[in-house]
Order: C-alpha cells, then structure tokens, then sequence
DNA sequence: CCCATTTTGTTGACTAGGAAATCACTTTGA
DNA sequence: TCAAAGTGATTTCCTAGTCAACAAAATGGG
C-alpha cells in the first residue's frame, strides 16, 4: 500500500449524512410509490398539476428542476398510463399544456397520502421540537444558498 | 379546473426540504469534480480505495451501495481514465481487486479538499453549533432508520 | 411589413445506473 | 471424488435523465 497523505474521512462533511437520510427518505418512497405504479418524478408532476388551471411543459421544467426534454417524455409515460392530456394550446400554436385525467386527480390524494406517511415513518425519531429545528436549518440553507427549484436529479 | 381534495403540500414535508438541499450540495459538488474530470461516483469509489489495501469490487459495491454491475463498469471508467486498475486475485480464480494508481493517490486529496470546500461553503450559513445539532440530528437518522450503507442513488 | 431572433416542444445520441442472466471458479457434502 | 450449490464479476437489456440539434411559431426592430 503505497504512502497516502491524510485526507478528511467523507463521514466528516455533513453533505455526506444529509445525502445518505436524504437518500433513504426518497429510496423508500420510491418503494411505496412503486405499489401504486408511479415513479417519484411522476408524482412530482402529477402533485405539480393537481388543483391548478393545465400548465406548459416548460413552467413544469423550470418548477421541477429538470429539461424540456425530460418533461415531455415524462409527460408521455404519464399520457400512456392515463394520469394526464396534453393538449395544444388554443393561444399559442407552439406551446402545449398538461392537464390531470379524473384517474390523475383520483390518485393524487392517495399518492400524497403515502407522501405523509414517508415523512412520519423517517422522521418520527425526532421530536417535534427537533422537527422543527430541523426544518428551520434546511430553509435557512435553502434561503441562503439561493436554492429557488430542485436542482436536476 | 375540475374539483379536488385538500392534499398536504410537498412543501410541508421535511423530506422535500432535505432533498432539495442534499441535492444543491451535491450538485454543486458534481460541478466542482467535474473540473477535474471525475463524477460524484468515481471520487466516491476512490476515496473508498485511498490509504487502504486492494480490495474487491464486490465490497466496494456494498461500501457505497451500488451494485456490482455498477461498479465493474464505474471501475472501466476510471481504468480507461488510469487512475484506478485492476488486477486478478493472487488466491480466488473468480475474484478481482480494485486499487488508486499512482496518478489516483496524487488526486485524491485535490478532490477533497473540494469536498471540503464545497461543505463548508453550504453550510457556513449555520452557526458551529448547529452544525453540531444538524450532524447530531442526521446521524441519529441514520442509526434509527437503520440505514447502514449510501442507497442506490 | 419583413426578416432575424427568440421561444416552445420534440427528438436523437449519449450517460449512468439497476435487475437479471450468465460465466467462471470455489466450496460443500454424500 | 465429483456433482451440486454458491459466489464473484461481467454482460445484456432496460429505464430515466442530460445535452444539443432541430422545426415551428411568435416577436420585435428597422
């Protein structure tokens, strides 16, 4: 084994124990999502539609942090399960818009049911005060950082 | 817009907020790695390898929570790069063993002295001793979500 | 009013990973 | 001792992103 210089232990940045809860949270709702036959980037535009007037591809792109491209062939996944249309629009003859189906709109509530009980499950190992402080340090990071969308994947 | 039902907001779940830090600092990180021309992965399977014996893909795999069929083709990539090689197991026929180059062990501590410029620029918003509640808080996370090794990504 | 520029969405080439099949070698047990 | 089971690594196929090139439509300055 060759002689190495000391090099701080990846176990001493706190960007390494954010990434590995952070990881977990989504890896297992992930799972809970898969039950129900969608993908977390599929709920993400699906709760990005729900309640709100049918949305271009690109407010979606730049809301969810990811490229034009990705959006429209994440729509297509979404428009071959039935959860959502898209639909020329009337006033614009490049643009396109996304809309909820009923069964999109049906299933948002239950999807957003697991969403919570994700959340609980991890995050019951802390106390509300804990909780709390906790989600005062991530915004202030957030606001700091200038964190506006999710940054890609 | 056709009616809906009342549904939490992401935005109301602690789990979003970590996401979307986890993901800035890692972003950030990859742009940093990027300059040296390695991905978040690639210094993840060096560092592994830095200051310790050769050691087999099989246990890199687990040490950072991929499979091997990951790692066998994240170790070509830094074979084809010469900062990793790999050499057939003096005792088991079926086994390989991954270890730094000469070129690899000059890197590593130029990749983590972004690493530790990269968390301290993200988290130089919080006071020490957040910083000190905030690892207090993710590690105990870890521990009673049981998450042992990094999840797939 | 026209043409250059910008914007919108889609597509194709590429990358990085997982899952499962497969291959080669080891270990085990009758 | 040798067949069966197990294990390590690779390979193949698939998914889901990015990026860059593109076509169609809108916009704006001269």
């Amino acid at each position: 084994m060759p002689p190495t210089q000391p090099v701080s232990s990846i176990t001493a940045h706190l960007g390494f124990w954010l990434r590995m809860v952070s990881n977990h949270v989504s890896h297992a709702f992930a799972g809970k999502l898969a039950d129900k036959g969608v993908t977390v980037a599929e709920w993400s535009l699906m709760r990005a539609l729900y309640g709100r007037e049918p949305m271009s591809p690109s407010r979606v792109a730049d809301e969810m942090g990811m490229t034009r491209g990705a959006i429209t062939k994440l729509a297509d996944r979404l428009i071959a399960k039935s959860l959502i249309l898209r639909e020329a629009s009337a006033d614009d003859g490049r643009a396109q818009t996304l809309a909820l189906t009923g069964r999109g709109i049906e299933l948002v509530p239950e999807l957003a049911a697991l969403a919570d009980r994700n959340d609980a499950e991890f995050f019951e190992c802390l106390t509300a005060d804990e909780r709390k402080i906790l989600e005062r340090l991530l915004k202030r990071m957030v606001e700091r950082g200038h964190m506006t969308a999710m940054p890609i994947e």
